[in-house]
DNA sequence: AGAATTACTAGAATGATGTTCTAATACTCG
DNA sequence: CGAGTATTAGAACATCATTCTAGTAATTCT
């Protein structure tokens, strides 16, 4: 196997190990020695590839943070209308979360403080994400269908539920798991989001 | 001055200074000896009053969240219709995050891994706050005025999005506070939760 | 009041653990 | 092949959180 294949399957079996040990631990509670041992890697290949132990958290982030959004991206841009585009976003909110608890338990806790190189690349992603989806929903908000808000309000207005009930699940006080309850939910950020002129 | 009010006044010292350190630089990151330092206090007092730092945060959680709920319930139970509570739970939240902004951020990051003891009492905390936000719906949803849904969800649904627009302005992502808009939150959360006959 | 107990304070010493450093190894490309 | 670079390895180091031992001051008991 080529060296660069086998470094990338080092860092993969890095950042997983340390996904299990962060969402089980949190991230100050998991000892660098222990991911070590887990993932079979030497102190300096850790420390070269990923700084230090942030750093892995922060790769983690942006990989999952990344795939969450080109998802929802990829559920969302195919609906012609604004109730249909509003329950696909939670439908794969719930999804997701429920599919992968640990990334989704590590990516709704604040745990993280990012360095500034990883802040800049999140804001890019972030405002990428929003311009698409902002793209998205302005014809629907012109037709009357979505109501018309101030453009911070729309991601929490839409998802703040999916996401509020989602972090109680992860943190086990509720049996049902979000994709139990999407039908509710979605329902919910439709009736808060549509406008006066649905059709 | 007694003792008793020289020790409480030695812990209510180190439980701001904590919060200010904590809010600014997460748990981790803030270390024991620049609480010390600025708090006055000695190794051996910290210890003895709060066990270790995480002892610290614990209690500082402990009381904010009975902060919290003790005013929310102060808000919402004087409210005779659904429409009114739940536009003043939000009002509340919107108002308290507003004013408090360390501690909020503090609250609403999930930063802090609780001892199975301050698991126990957050959980009667929660047990009894829940009970007394479900006796208020009770009588509403049996008029119609509200949904009907399962009780896990009452929270998320009318909380999420201002708890999440919490999160991005006390992250700095969003320039208007969670009060200056506090009255298009209330407007989504009584839309998401208003039952079919309202009056 | 005086003695005994308890609550609290103090800071030096300890130990765990994140990180750095130096050196060695293996791959790649000219 | 040989020079340069990426990667690996683990010993040494530095930084804290925490523990320990000893002391002081308040409170309670007799």
């Amino acid at each position: 196997m080529s060296r660069q294949n086998r470094t990338s399957e080092l860092k993969n079996r890095v950042m997983q190990v340390a996904l299990t040990h962060f969402s089980k631990a949190g991230i100050e509670r998991t000892n660098v020695g222990d991911i070590l041992k887990d993932a079979q890697c030497s102190v300096g290949s850790l420390y070269h590839h990923f700084g230090n132990k942030e750093g892995i958290a922060e790769a983690l982030f942006i990989e999952g943070i990344r795939q969450f959004n080109s998802g929802l991206l990829v559920a969302l841009l195919s609906r012609r209308t604004g109730e249909t585009g509003v329950r696909a976003i939670i439908q794969y909110c719930c999804q997701w979360v429920t599919e992968q608890p640990a990334l989704a338990a590590f990516l709704l806790s604040r745990e993280i403080k990012l360095s500034e190189s990883a802040k800049r690349e999140l804001k890019e992603l972030d405002r990428a994400f929003g311009q698409a989806l902002y793209d998205w929903f302005v014809p629907h908000v012109q037709k009357g269908e979505l109501l018309e808000l101030p453009r911070s309000l729309y991601i929490p207005i839409i998802c703040g539920p999916t996401l509020e009930y989602s972090r109680l699940w992860l943190s086990g006080r509720n049996r049902r798991s979000p994709d139990d309850v999407s039908a509710l939910l979605a329902e919910a950020a439709w009736q808060s989001i549509r406008g006066d002129l649905t059709p």
